[in-house]
DNA sequence: TTGCAGTTTCAAAGAGGTTTGAAATCATGG
DNA sequence: CCATGATTTCAAACCTCTTTGAAACTGCAA
């Protein structure tokens, strides 16, 4: 798998790491990468990362959080379902509302995220 | 915009924190929503998380990501055309060769998400 | 038990992202 | 200047995500 022609630069610095497969033996494993991805994917929309912020200052009724975007509920309820996805919401059942949350991953985010 | 209906438990909240008015003017602003959009579509596919994370280990040409992921050439290209867009990476030309590189963020970033 | 407010689900249409192979570009060595 | 290897660009096909409105579901109160 190493007989490819690259700068002596890099091969040199490559075969200290134990080339190729070396490298691919540091990176994520397959569930890291889902969860990134995962992760990724529902901060990748800028509806979604506005009502993570917001859940983040104040949990929220659906409806609050629809008539603070102007969307639609069919529209918001896609977007929460994909940062529960994410494992970055959660909802609890209060009375004839719902009310989401951050889970501490989506609250540990967006604290990395305010600080980048 | 206050005359919505929501549990007890949320209004009282809600006014502490400046209502929705409060809360909206309290999340990221438009340039700070593209940039975390734009680094989060970047990191939303595993080609691409892949790639980024062997970059941080190594820097490579074009022909050594290629074999080491097994992808087209144009494929690639495309990869690493939107993680740069993302200012995850970037390039120098070296010889004949096209080197990339993490950028300082793209450097951040990884070791946010290893540490997560 | 009926009705209603809050919310999700569904399917179809629309928009946007990814893959592919062929052609274009660009730097280097002859 | 020409040929070559490395890489990008392009357009078409393909696939996935997002939006929309209508219908279904859920818990509560009358």
């Amino acid at each position: 798998m190493e007989k490819i022609e690259i700068p002596d630069s890099i091969r040199c610095e490559l075969e200290e790491k134990g080339g190729i497969d070396g490298i691919i033996e540091s990176l994520p494993d397959n569930q890291k990468l889902k969860d990134i991805v995962s992760i990724a994917r529902a901060l990748s929309d800028p509806v979604r990362v506005r009502v993570l912020f917001a859940l983040s200052v104040q949990p929220m009724c659906v409806c609050l959080l629809v008539a603070m975007t102007g969307y639609a509920y069919s529209k918001m309820s896609y977007h929460l379902s994909i940062l529960k996805e994410g494992g970055l919401i959660y909802s609890r059942q209060e009375g004839n509302y719902l009310i989401y949350y951050p889970t501490d991953q989506g609250r540990e985010i967006v604290e990395r995220i305010e600080t980048l």
